[in-house]
DNA sequence: CCAATAATTAGAATTATTCCAATTATCGTT
DNA sequence: AACGATAATTGGAATAATTCTAATTATTGG
């Protein structure tokens, strides 16, 4: 697994940015949540590493993640009581919780939406960031 | 401190619901979270509930918490990789992390913007609960 | 290539939450 | 009011997620 050229001067250049190192263990950690973009934790995210880079530690993988997070490359998710998840989707989203399956699924949203909620806040309140999560179920309408 | 007849019913009503039993521990974390609002984790709960009730345990700090919100009198609130706070506030809304004080706010939302969001959701996703967090700042407008 | 500094590593430490088994309280029925 | 069934409480141990630490290694700019 590798980046595409875009994107490895996409971590570079937000690795500068945010004043920090473009390491190969960040780029590999960056390279498997772009590929399989399923919302791992950090631990899923160890063991999906270390097949491709044996030596990698837990505390590179929290470090590396805690690097592309404050760099805006990737997102943390929550849910309620659950270890964080990371997601690299950058287009303004929200999340979508399966009680069900346990899946977590991104869910576009609207300029209008967002701009709504953002109104929604009383003078003197500014958001730097806005995070949506619905809880719910999927009706799958299979036979 | 003490429950109003009021909320004492409520509690009674929603502990019944629930298939859950009315406890004075459970009295007792329902007012502490009503009287001071301020969205407290479990072990600032287990804090001051300890103040009036000094043999009550952390264990069943969680305990009337995890009843509290599965018969709906509370919610949970949770950020990134801190604590989970609880909130006693029924009425749709959001909550606002202030990033210099670390207060967290209540947001209330209009019911036009929950529909919005609702609508958001693709064919087949139903959402029995929306969450929505806001990261900011507040400006302070002091002299 | 060197020096400065940041990142990585492994493991220990901490924090939040859950589990456990014994005791106690609650509730519906008498 | 007492009884039995069952749920809740308790304190402590266990687990899970994350952070910290100190030594080593890698990266960057000059």
């Amino acid at each position: 697994m590798q980046l595409t050229p875009h994107h490895k001067e996409l971590l570079d250049k937000a690795m500068d940015r945010s004043g920090q190192r473009s390491t190969k263990q960040r780029e590999h950690i960056f390279a498997l949540l772009l590929e399989k973009r399923d919302h791992p934790t950090a631990d899923e995210i160890y063991v999906r590493a270390k097949s491709e880079m044996p030596t990698i530690s837990l505390a590179t993988v929290y470090n590396c993640l805690d690097a592309l997070t404050e760099s805006k490359l990737i997102r943390q998710v929550n849910f309620e009581r659950e270890p964080t998840r990371y997601c690299p989707n950058l287009k303004p989203h929200a999340h979508f919780y399966c009680q069900d399956s346990g899946e977590v699924i991104d869910i576009s949203l609207s300029e209008p939406a967002i701009d709504q909620l953002k109104q929604a806040l009383p003078e003197g309140f500014s958001a730097s960031h806005i995070e949506i999560t619905y809880n719910g179920k999927r009706s799958h309408s299979n036979s």
